[in-house]
RNA sequence: CGGGGCGUGGCGCAGCCUGGUAGCGCGCGUGUUUUGGGUACACGAGGCCGCCGGUUCGAGUCCGGCCGCCCCGACCA
């Protein structure tokens, strides 16, 4: 994109309700402008984000063989009737009535809706096991929305589920989108640790929490040092393994991981390599057994002919709330500092004198290389401001294009992460910066 | 929902106590200058002072109501 046609409005001050620093980022580089109390709209480049993380998602969950579909933001109230929950969600769900006065609600999340599609469509244990997930919009009235994107009422999520026959099955299910689970943040840059949640009525081990370390997080967390060596991406689990998962199951569990509601000091004490500071959630997995297949009715054929009620389990990843965790968990006093596998573009493009011949020349040459990975920052402002704004905007890689070096052929290429800068022939720069992985580990 | 605070050009703010022609910085436009980490100067555009009502000769300012937004707490992907 050509910054001078482009509405990246970036903010030399911070707007006064912006607290936080991804929230303050966000606003000052452009990405989102809040519409009302939680809820924003995407601008250019945080839309770009937030497809990359949403791209990274869909893969690792296709990768875990899971199915991607689409249900809709507007539920029925009657679905919601059968499960038991219309009552019992509270304020927190927005509801709606149609012209017909019929009830209406945006949902919230979308166990009925999943439940009620699966029991019109499968009839057999043969069909087990299965997992489908969505990426959609959800709503939640939340009394206090607050942190920019990290707690709005308006949140984009990932919210999959699985159906099995067993609980054996539904385990392997679990084990294996929570290996999913540590892929896909392992891609997006973020060390997440999963941590033992509380599980509700059904009780077992199997309802984590993914948290990942910022000092704005919403609550204390403490874990083993551990975690941080563990490579998931590198290709020592298979998702078809039930071995595999087992043993990485294992590796999740071994080592110690709580919240502070969790939190255990005699055991903690026994940890040799500690890690401690506050927590934002990004993740949630649980299995919750035949709760839903019971109360709607959904059951398939068993082996021996009689109807069985699937053992069900949900899995949900904050997307966009991502966005407002990766922030947080790395930029610096000058802006955001972009992962390569999620920043809107590879690249800035600086060119210091526009109308130069050769500094305009080397631009345009190295803009249409990129094929719309980079964003050429063509204003014809003074260089100061291009630099700001491109350590604002968190572009992994700047190109600087001045006249100094233009009419040698030379450009300057920074690495936002490091702060390196080195001077490079117009097509070292770009072997460099095009060799760099753009998504790591798929 | 309890407690606290704030709504004044795009952004950050002053003005309100003590009513009398709406101001500053940044940004934006034009020109000159400058250009390698937010250049300097000049000129200029841009505001129903959140909304409704009241008091008054006169309301950004005082009074009442409403709406919106932020922060702290309890709750949540």
């Amino acid at each position: 994109m050509r910054l001078s046609r482009s509405l990246v409005p970036t903010l030399k001050e911070t707007p006064a309700e912006a607290q936080i620093a991804s929230h303050r980022l966000m606003l000052r580089a452009g990405l989102v402008r809040q519409t009302a109390a939680g809820i924003y709209a995407w601008l250019p480049a945080g839309w770009r984000v937030l497809r990359s993380i949403a791209q990274i998602v869909r893969e690792e969950q296709d990768a875990a063989g899971a199915q991607e579909i689409l249900m809709p933001t507007i539920q029925s109230a009657d679905l919601w009737r059968q499960s038991g929950r219309y009552d019992a969600y509270g304020p927190e769900m927005l509801r709606l009535k149609d012209r017909h006065e019929r009830e209406l609600l945006y949902g919230p999340t979308n166990e009925e809706v999943i439940t009620d599609l699966f029991r019109q469509s499968a009839q057999s244990y043969r069909q087990l096991p299965q997992n489908l997930y969505h990426i959609q919009w959800k709503f939640r009235d939340e009394v206090r929305p607050r942190f920019g994107v990290m707690r709005g009422r308006e949140f984009l999520m990932k919210d999959g589920y699985s159906f099995d026959l067993d609980y054996a099955g539904a385990v392997l299910s679990y084990r294996r989108m929570m290996l999913a689970y540590m892929r896909t943040f392992q891609r997006l840059g973020l060390k997440a640790i999963p941590m033992a949640a509380d599980s509700g009525p059904i009780g077992g081990d199997l309802s984590h929490e993914f948290v990942i370390l910022a000092p704005t997080g919403e609550s204390q967390v403490f874990y083993d040092a551990a975690f941080e060596e563990n490579d998931y991406t590198g290709g020592d689990f298979s998702p078809g393994s039930e071995a595999d998962l087992a043993r990485f199951f294992e590796l999740m569990t071994a080592s110690y991981a709580a919240t502070d509601e969790k939190h255990d000091e005699a055991l903690w004490a026994k940890v040799a390599s500690k890690r401690e500071g506050r927590g934002i959630e990004v993740g949630h997995i649980f299995y919750f057994g035949t709760k839903y297949s019971d109360a709607m009715g959904l059951s398939v054929a068993g082996p021996e002919g009689k109807p069985v009620a699937p053992h069900m389990g949900s899995y949900g990843i904050g997307v966009s709330r991502l966005v407002g965790a990766i922030i947080e968990a790395s930029h610096d006093e000058a802006g955001i500092i972009w992962p390569d596998s999620v920043a809107p573009w590879r690249a800035a493009i600086l060119n210091l004198k526009l109308g130069d011949a050769a500094c305009d020349a080397i631009c345009e040459d190295l803009y249409a290389k990129f094929a719309g990975d980079a964003l050429y920052d063509d204003r014809g402002d003074r260089p100061g401001a291009k630099f700001a704004d491109a350590d604002l905007l968190g572009h992994p890689w700047q190109i600087v294009v001045g006249p100094r070096g233009a009419a040698a052929g030379m450009v300057e290429v920074k690495r936002r992460a490091t702060g390196e800068r080195q001077e490079l022939s117009v097509e070292a720069a770009l072997a460099l910066v095009l060799a760099a992985p753009r998504s790591c580990g798929s």
